[in-house]
DNA sequence: ACTCTGTCAACAGACGGG
DNA sequence: GCCCGTCC
DNA sequence: ACCTGTTGACAGAG
C-alpha cells in the first residue's frame, strides 16, 4: 500500500524494538583506528535512540499517520531455554569483545558491541520524556509490547500494528504494517505491507488456535523446535493433524521422527522414560567403547556445532564425562539432562510460569475468539470459538503414545558392568528428575502465552495527539542531550505544522474523496474472496 | 539435475548536500 | 535519483 | 533484566 493510503490512521508500535533498532543502526565513525559508536551527549548518555525517534515520529506525522508507542513491561516468565540461550550467548559476546579490544581488532570490537546493544530502562524513560513534549501517546504495557499492540487494534484504538515481528499476528492483531520506514528522499519499494489476520487465516485455511500453533511449531521465541520441521512442514503437519498434540500423537508412532521432538515438548511421564533410555546408551557406550554401535541419530554435524561442542569440552571435559555423549546422541545443543545451569534454569522457569499462569486475570481469550470469528465470517466462523480451548488440549495431551523405552535396537546392554564406575552421574541425574515430574510441555507454555497475555483492556486507554511543548522539547533536546539548536527548531517547526495538519486530515477522510492520485481508497475493506489464492505465498514468499 | 528444507552469518536509520 | 558524510 | 526478523549462501534429503 501506498503511504498515503494510511492518512489518518492510528498504528500502534513496539517502542522497545524500535529503539533497539536505533541503537545498532545509529552509529558514528569515531576517527581513525576506532569502532563505531552510538551518538552520546556530553555526560556520555545514549541519544541515539533519540535521534531516531524523532525524526522518525516526525515523519510520520507528517504522512499524517498517528503513532501510539508502546513500551515493554516485564518479560514473561517463561522462556525456559531459550532465555538461558540468550544469556549464554551474551556472555560470550561479552567476553570475545573483551578480548577484542585487548588487541585492538576494531572490526571485532564493532561486531561483538552490536550483539550486546541493550535497550536499558533508562533510554527507554528518556523517550518517553521526548514523545510525551512531542504530543505523542505513549502506552506502557504490563507486559510484552507486542502483545498490547495487539490489543490496541483489537479494541478499536488502533487501525494496525506497526511492526516487523510476526508475533503481532499470533497475538491476534487485527491488521499488521510492515515497513514503515518510508523516507523522505524517494528510494524504490516504499510501499508499506498490510498484513490483514482474518484474512491471512482464511488464505492459509486455518483457525485462530491452528495459527497460534503453526507458529509454535515455526519457533516463535519461547520454546525449541522440532528438528526438520520449518514452515512448510509445519503448515503441511497442522492441516494434516490440527494441532500440535495431534501431530506429536502421530509421529510417536515412528521412533525416528519422535527423536526429535524436543525433551520440553513431552509431558513428565514420557520425557522420564526418554531420559531413561538416552542414560542407558550413554552407559552402554561409555562402558564399551571398543564396541560401540553407531546410532541412527548420532552424526554431530561438525561444521555447525563445532564451536559449541568446543566450549562445552573446554569446560567439562574432565569433570563429566557424559556431556560430549549425550550432545551427541540429542541433535539439540544442550542435553536437558546435564548437569548444567540450563537444566536447572529450564525447569525453574516452568514452574514459576506454571504457579503465575494461574493468577493471570481473565483478559484477552474471549475477546479474541469473538473479535477473529466474527471477521472471518465465510470460511470458519463455526469452529473457531470452541475448536482448541482446554478440552482438546488436555485429552489430546493424555493420548500421546509414550515411547517405548524398552526394546532398544542398537543397545547391547550389560547392566551389571555399569554400575560402579558411573554410579556418580547416574545419581546427579536422578535428583533433576524429582523437579520434573512437574513438567508441563512448552509448547502449552507458549500457546498460553499467546492467548493469555497480560494487557491493559483497550477500553481503559485513551489516546490523544496534542500540539508539542516546544519549551519542553528544546529542554531536553537542546540543553539536555546536546542537539544542534538550528536543527532541533527547524524539525519542531515540521512537527508543528505536521501536528496542526493532523486534524484537518483527519476531517478531510471523513468528508472528501482522498486525493485523486490515490487508486483504491482508504477504507477499503475487501471481503474474503473465495477465489484468490495464490496469497497463501504470500507469507513465506520473500519475493 | 532439481526442489524443498533447514541452518548459519550478517545486518539493521534518516537527513541533506553534492 | 544515488553516494556519502553526518547526526551527538 | 529481557529484547529480533530478513536475507542470501549453502548443505542435505527425497
Amino acid at each position: 500500500m501506498e503511504v498515503e493510503s494510511y492518512m489518518g490512521r492510528i498504528v500502534a508500535i513496539d517502542a522497545s524494538m524500535a529503539l533497539y533498532q536505533f541503537l545498532i543502526a545509529i552509529r558514528a565513525q569515531g576517527g581513525e583506528g576506532t569502532a563505531a559508536a552510538v551518538l552520546t551527549n556530553a555526560e556520555g548518555e545514549q541519544t541515539s535512540h533519540i535521534q531516531g525517534m524523532f525524526n522518525r515520529t516526525i515523519r510520520l506525522l507528517s504522512a499524517g499517520i498517528k503513532p501510539v508507542y508502546v513500551f515493554d513491561g516485564k518479560p514473561p516468565n517463561m522462556k525456559g531455554g531459550e532465555l538461558a540461550k540468550r544469556q549464554a550467548k551474551r556472555a560470550e559476546a561479552q567476553k570475545k569483545l573483551e578480548e577484542a579490544r585487548a588487541k585492538g581488532d576494531i572490526e571485532a570490537i564493532e561486531k561483538h558491541e552490536g550483539a550486546l546493544v541493550k535497550v536499558s530502562k533508562k533510554d527507554a524513560e528518556d523517550v518517553k520524556v521526548l514523545l510525551r513534549a512531542m504530543g505523542v501517546p505513549v502506552v506502557e504495557a504490563p507486559c510484552e509490547a507486542e502483545a498490547q499492540c495487539a490489543e490496541l487494534v483489537r479494541g478499536g484504538k488502533a487501525y494496525a500494528a506497526g511492526t516487523e515481528d510476526m508475533d503481532v499476528l499470533t497475538f491476534a492483531a487485527t491488521r499488521q504494517l510492515r515497513k514503515l520506514t518510508f523516507s523522505s528522499s524517494k528510494k524504490a519499494d516504499q510501499r508499506i505491507v498490510e498484513i490483514n489476520h482474518a484474512r491471512l487465516l482464511n488464505d492459509i485455511g486455518l483457525t485462530n488456535d491452528q495459527f497460534v500453533d503453526l507458529c509454535i511449531l515455526c519457533g516463535c521465541d519461547y520454546t525449541n523446535r522440532i528438528d526438520k520441521v520449518g514452515p512448510k512442514t509445519a503448515l503441511k503437519l497442522i492441516k494434516q493433524h490440527g494441532s500440535i498434540e495431534a501431530i506429536l500423537k502421530s509421529m510417536s508412532t515412528s521412533p525416528k521422527e519422535y527423536d526429535r521432538v524436543p525433551d520440553e515438548w513431552l509431558d513428565a511421564d514420557t520425557r522420564s522414560k526418554r531420559k531413561a533410555k538416552r542414560r542407558a546408551q550413554a552407559l552402554a557406550r561409555l562402558t564399551n567403547t571398543e564396541n560401540r554401535v553407531p546410532l541412527e541419530t548420532t552424526k554431530p554435524k561438525e561444521d555447525n556445532n563445532a564451536h559449541h561442542q568446543d566450549i562445552d569440552n573446554k569446560q567439562q571435559q574432565d569433570k563429566n564425562k557424559i556431556q560430549p555423549l549425550a550432545f551427541a546422541a540429542t541433535t539439540n545443543e544442550i542435553p536437558a539432562f546435564a548437569p548444567t545451569t540450563q537444566s536447572v534454569n529450564t525447569s525453574t522457569a516452568e514452574a514459576t510460569f506454571a504457579a503465575t499462569t494461574n493468577e493471570i486475570p481473565a483478559f484477552a481469550p474471549t475477546t479474541q475468539s469473538v473479535n477473529i470469528s466474527t471477521e472471518i465470517e465465510a470460511t470458519s466462523a463455526p469452529t473457531t470459538t470452541e475448536i482448541v480451548q482446554q478440552p482438546l488440549m488436555t485429552e489430546a495431551t493424555e493420548n500421546i503414545i509414550p515411547m517405548e523405552v524398552d526394546e532398544d535396537e542398537f543397545i547391547p546392554v550389560k547392566t551389571a558392568e555399569l554400575k560402579e564406575s558411573e554410579s556418580t552421574e547416574i545419581e546427579l541425574e536422578e535428583q533433576n528428575d524429582e523437579d520434573e515430574s512437574k513438567h508441563v510441555p512448552e509448547y502449552i507454555g507458549a500457546r498460553k502465552l499467546f492467548k493469555e497475555h497480560e494487557i491493559i483492556p483497550a477500553k481503559d486507554i485513551q489516546l490523544k495527539w496534542t500540539k508539542p511543548d516546544e519549551a519542553a522539547l528544546r529542554a531536553f533536546l537542546i540543553d539536555k542531550m546536546g542537539f544542534a539548536a538550528e536543527r532541533v527548531d527547524g524539525a519542531i517547526k515540521k512537527l508543528i505544522t505536521a501536528q496542526g495538519s493532523l486534524k484537518q486530515q483527519r476531517m478531510d477522510s471523513f468528508f472528501k474523496v482522498l486525493p485523486k492520485k490515490v487508486d483504491g481508497n482508504v477504507n477499503k475493506r475487501p471481503p474474503p474472496p473465495a477465489s484468490k489464492k495464490p496469497a497463501a505465498a504470500k507469507k513465506k514468499k520473500t519475493r
